[in-house]
RNA sequence: GGUGACAUAGCCAAGUGGUAAGGCAAGGGUCUGCAAAACCCUCAUUCCCCGGUUCAAAUCCGGGUGUCACCUCCA
């Protein structure tokens, strides 16, 4: 498949280090409060990502961090440690906090088919090995010891911007004045490996080593678990395009002045989910997360399908009406798969053409805006029922918009799931409304049919009789 | 101030030189006691603006404008 490396700006083909394995890595949550839904966009993306590579026939090696330690909220003497800063707020250890919000992330995941990760790594769970990294990159003479804490000198590189064609000048004359300098660095773009002078007091979790009691910086577990568990050659590395500097910068200047060698050949970049006021962030405030949307009325699937409708490269401004657009889409969508027989064996010869534009879409830049075209066309085509049936759970299997198993829940007859006492109700009142209607008494009946509607329950009068079923 | 991305109907959106996909919404129709559902039909002479290249431009080039992001922690 065609992806845009953010390294190049241009869309490459991929090709594994190792040819037919794809090692994946993608920069976890820091776990100090909820996913909103703008974070979760570049999960879903991501996890499209994944699973249309698993469905090209690749081996994919994934593996995630969870940052549960050490992101300062800046990098001066005014930040605050995020995982302290929820601790604080709940009246909890940092280690429940951090147990709680990856939980919590974890069960968003699911309500959004966003498949969990083969490897789920903690930073604090690997501290030795950032210990280790950064000792070599001492001994290598890419780091520096000044004023208690380790830094990385970014002077020792030759091509330190990677993403685009930033240069030192710019950014030193462009840094904002509400932003404190850290006297202790050499230049201004190197960062912290390594704190034993804590800004905090009060900092909770704190490790021994060769530089005295301390925490990492925050650019280093993700080098060092994605090496680890990933090997020397990364292919892809995804994450959110605000990552892109400094996280990814510096990522790359640790790992390949660790390694001696380049380290990871594409980058997969999300963009942001915007609403009217601009990004969603945790630090403006105001975010909304799938828990809101559930609260709202909302199948989480159907922001998924939000997300799919548009593509992983173009930033996405959120509203209600959009929502309501991707929901209602959904809806009928899961309708019209709810329709098909499921009498018949499937074609396999006539899906392969529509399998073919489904490759070809999702293989351009991940185009799933044009992966639901396709979908939309196999429902419109002349194939039997079951090979439409075949097709759409096919395509599900990078869709994940669980079209099949919610046609299914569609299609339970009417009853299914009513409590006895509820569907005694409804019955008595369709009894009531058939009387009516026998009667002609029109008022009588829309009245009934309104007393159902406040139930919940959508009545259809069919040439086959009265049905019913219960508003989803 | 520097860097980058984006700009297509009411909304989401495809399209990467050959004469504007798809979805949602909306309007009309069939069906219905009326609805709902379903089905059928309609819905951008035009792609932010101005120039240029070309037989041909939403697509390429030049110049503007606007929006957003990054240069602090953020997906």
């Amino acid at each position: 498949m065609e992806l845009t490396n953010t390294l190049t700006m241009k869309r490459e083909q991929v090709i594994p280090h190792e040819p037919g394995v794809i090692r994946m890595y993608t920069c976890g949550p820091t776990v100090y409060h909820y996913a909103h839904i703008g974070n979760l966009r570049s999960y879903i993306m991501e996890d499209v990502l994944e699973k249309f590579l698993r469905y090209e026939g690749f081996r994919v090696d994934r593996v995630m961090n969870i940052t549960d330690v050490g992101h300062l909220s800046s990098d001066a003497d005014t930040g605050e440690d995020k995982m302290l800063a929820g601790a604080k707020r709940e009246h909890k250890s940092v280690m429940e906090i951090a147990r709680f919000y990856t939980d919590a992330f974890f069960a968003d995941c699911e309500k959004l088919n966003i498949r969990r990760p083969d490897t789920v790594v903690p930073a604090t769970s690997r501290i030795a090995d950032f210990i280790q990294m950064v000792q070599t990159l001492l001994e290598k003479g890419y780091a520096y010891q000044a004023g208690g804490n380790v830094y990385f000198d970014t002077a020792k590189l030759n091509n330190y911007y990677v993403f685009g064609n930033q240069n030192r000048e710019d950014l030193a004359v462009g840094v904002r004045d509400t932003v404190d300098a850290d006297a202790n660095k050499r230049s201004k773009t190197d960062f912290v490996l390594w704190f034993t002078k804590s800004k905090f007091e009060d900092q909770e979790l704190k490790w021994e080593s060769p530089w005295g009691l301390g925490y990492p910086g925050w650019h280093i577990e993700c080098s060092a678990i994605s090496v680890k568990e990933l090997g020397e050659y990364l292919d892809i590395h995804c994450g959110g395009i605000d990552n892109a500097f400094p996280h990814h910068t510096n990522e790359i200047a640790q790992s390949e002045a660790y390694l001696g060698h380049p380290w990871c050949k594409y980058w997969f970049h999300v963009l942001h989910l915007n609403d009217a006021r601009g990004k969603m962030s945790k630090s403006k405030g105001g975010i909304l997360t799938v828990s809101t949307l559930e609260e709202k009325g909302y199948d989480p699937l159907a922001y998924r399908m939000f997300c799919l409708q548009s593509h992983y490269r173009k930033p996405l401004t959120f509203s209600y009406e959009s929502l309501d657009n991707a929901a209602n889409a959904y809806k009928r969508l899961i309708e019209r798969v709810a329709a098909l027989s499921e009498e018949g064996e499937p074609d396999l010869a006539a899906a392969q053409p529509f399998k073919e534009k489904f490759l070809a879409a999702l293989g351009a830049d991940l185009n799933t805006s044009l992966g639901l075209t396709v979908l939309y066309d196999l429902l419109k085509s002349d194939l039997t029922d079951a090979t439409k049936r075949y097709l759409v759970g096919d395509f599900d299997q990078v869709l994940s918009l669980s079209l099949l198993e919610k046609a299914k829940a569609a299609a339970k007859p009417a009853g299914a799931e009513v409590p006895a006492e509820l569907a005694a109700q409804i019955e008595t009142l369709l009894a009531q409304r058939a009387e009516a209607r026998k009667n002609r008494d029109w008022p009588a009946a829309d009245a009934i049919r309104d007393q159902l509607a406040a139930l919940h329950v959508v009545v259809k009068d069919t040439p086959q009789g009265v049905e019913w079923h219960l508003e989803r």
